[in-house]
DNA sequence: TGACAAACTATCCTTTTGTATAGTATCTAT
DNA sequence: ATAGATACTATACAAAAGGATAGTTTGTCA
């Protein structure tokens, strides 16, 4: 596959995730919107672009008439599996990806979803056990109960999030394991989605 | 889910059809281009009608804005989920048919799967919760410790499978029930698959 | 230096598409 | 019997969206 400049894989990226929100892909005037281009021809170069470097299929008269062809994780529907992340990188950074699950990412939300691997017995008691692929959508909040997945140094880890009293609560689902107490003022935490689905195998 | 009439069934599979492989939604005009409506408003009536029964979600004054919000039984291979099956009656008779998994069955098994919904909390020691899936590969037998897929009745139940000096344990994965044993002589059970997988939602 | 890609603004025109109004005909359930 | 759903035709209009032309600016590669 040709290289994308960082704009163009903006631009890819936003397609893959309006047509993962809406079920169809946006209008040339839709993506200068997002972007804050003051004229659509913008966004028809750049999805021109696209098209000529391979990653998009365009249908010539039809209104939102674009196919996103690659196989690239977390294009098409495919759920990448997250290892590692580093503290500034991208989630859906290349070098991350471990591996993918063949699964259209709709079973689970509508959004853009990836997966972490669990390790250990720290969500056991919510019936998550050590293997287990969680399928999370990406977000940068979560409601009180959710369960999270927490960006823990270069890691993800689950935890189920509460706010309580102006501080947030991290609790594991294991009576062995102590909730993480993050006061009013301490550096915030980052959040990196919350768990929508499960797939474990065997 | 409200019943569609025959012809309301032909339009959602259009559009589900259509969706599979344009990667977008069709018109009203391309709608009534298929069926050969001369007017397309024939084709927005039926549209309309889909998203009155809950098939459908549409996106007012957006072009080919629609989405379909049921899990409509598509086109790419798949698993089935078998809600219950007669004594006699195959497994995968449409009748038995709830609703499907998009998921291709080869990133649990090489065999023919399907899927039940668990109901209760039978397997809850083995971290089944109530309302997952459980993806089973097809098959009459089973060995020691799988957790097996035994048809009783109409319903596949799950249990883990025992055999033990000649007679047969099926053992709930919860304290509170009991397991059933066949005495050897007795009638034999039918095992619909094992346990390849689980998927959860939320 | 010159060609080319990238990344835009601005404007205009045409086609595509959604939405609306006005009908016709058949069937079904109350 | 009659109200409502189903299943269409026909036509008109406005909004949405694609496509084209003409330009500016900033890089990079050779």
């Amino acid at each position: 596959m040709e290289p994308l400049s960082t704009r163009q894989e903006e631009i890819l990226k936003f397609l893959a995730h309006y047509q993962a929100e809406h079920g169809f892909p946006p209008t040339a005037r839709e993506i200068a919107g997002h972007f804050g281009f003051k004229s659509h021809k913008a966004a028809v170069d750049h999805v021109k672009a696209l098209e000529r470097k391979g990653y998009l299929q365009l249908h010539k008269g039809k209104s939102r008439g674009m196919e996103i062809t690659s196989n690239y994780p977390s294009f098409s529907g495919i759920i990448p599996v997250v290892g590692r992340i580093g503290a500034g990188t991208p989630i859906f950074a290349i070098e991350n990806l471990e591996e993918t699950l063949k699964i259209d990412s709709s079973l689970f939300s509508r959004g853009e979803c990836f997966a972490v691997r669990v390790k250990g017995d720290s969500m056991i008691e919510a019936h998550i056990k050590d293997g287990d692929y969680v399928i999370l959508k990406r977000q940068d909040y979560a409601e009180n109960g959710d369960i999270a997945g927490i960006v823990m140094g270069d890691e993800v880890t689950l935890k189920y999030y509460y706010k309580r009293k102006g501080r947030i609560e991290l609790v594991p689902a294991n009576p062995k394991l102590k909730p993480i107490i993050i006061e009013p003022g301490s550096e915030s935490l980052q959040i990196a989605g919350i768990m929508v689905g499960l797939i474990r195998r065997r």
